[in-house]
DNA sequence: TAAAACTATATAGTCGCTATAAGGTCAATA
DNA sequence: TATTGACCTTATAGCGACTATATAGTTTTA
């Protein structure tokens, strides 16, 4: 498949792909004989890991990481252990920093009306 | 107290308390006659809000619209809810999203043999 | 008194895109 | 057949939120 079908089936900009390719995240596809570029299964596979570890905030440099241990899953997986570890706790203090934000804002008496009905009301 | 200060109580470098003032987050604080810049409690309190609310990925505009209802608590609270209700939900599906990767890193088996005695290796 | 530590402004670089410019390819239609 | 439109190509610039660097003035400490 081209570069806009790739696109479409994983939901970015044909942009970001050739992004990725220039950073090395993604391996150079084959090229037809006008230079469009042609893509397989396997690249939309690690397109969208890529697209699952940017939603988690992983920067590229971390996510080059992880495709190492993904491309010889023997080697020690301690690196990734230590990254995902990393992340996990990051979520987890984002959510005690939400929680601490609405408590500030409570405080303020500005959501003195809904807050008990809201989604993030309760512990999340 | 001066710029130096206010950065290290609330742990930032001091050119960002700079770029905050510039983006006008920060009210621009008083001066000594030789220029330097001189802070007080309030200047320390709303720097230490900016940063909560960064650590939650809040945007500097969302922050603005924040403050926006902070010096005026009697407004509707509408967009307030709605900001904390939409970042509520990216915590949650960043959640989401880190579970998926770790079951999808333990399936090449790389975790195989600490995934379960890792901190995220129950739900969050 | 001289060096270290602070302050000031201005400007450039980083990361991860995203938009724009300027052009080449190709299928369909007037 | 000519041209319209959707697709593709590279190169370059801009954005958000810093972060680093350059250059210079001030204050504190040795």
């Amino acid at each position: 498949m081209r570069i806009g079908q790739l696109a479409q089936s994983v939901g970015v900009d044909t942009q970001t792909i050739r992004f990725y390719e220039r950073q090395r995240l993604l391996p150079p596809p084959g090229r037809q004989e006008n230079g469009y570029r042609i893509y397989n299964e396997k690249h939309g596979e690690r397109l969208a890991f890529i697209r699952r570890c940017r939603i988690l905030d992983l920067s590229l440099a971390e996510i080059h990481e992880l495709q190492r241990y993904q491309d010889d899953p023997h080697q020690s997986c301690t690196v990734v252990n230590a990254l995902l570890d990393d992340h996990i706790s990051h979520v987890r203090s984002q959510i005690a920093a939400l929680q601490a934000l609405e408590k500030q804002l409570v405080s303020l008496e500005l959501l003195s009306n809904s807050v008990y009905g809201r989604s993030g009301g309760s512990p999340v």
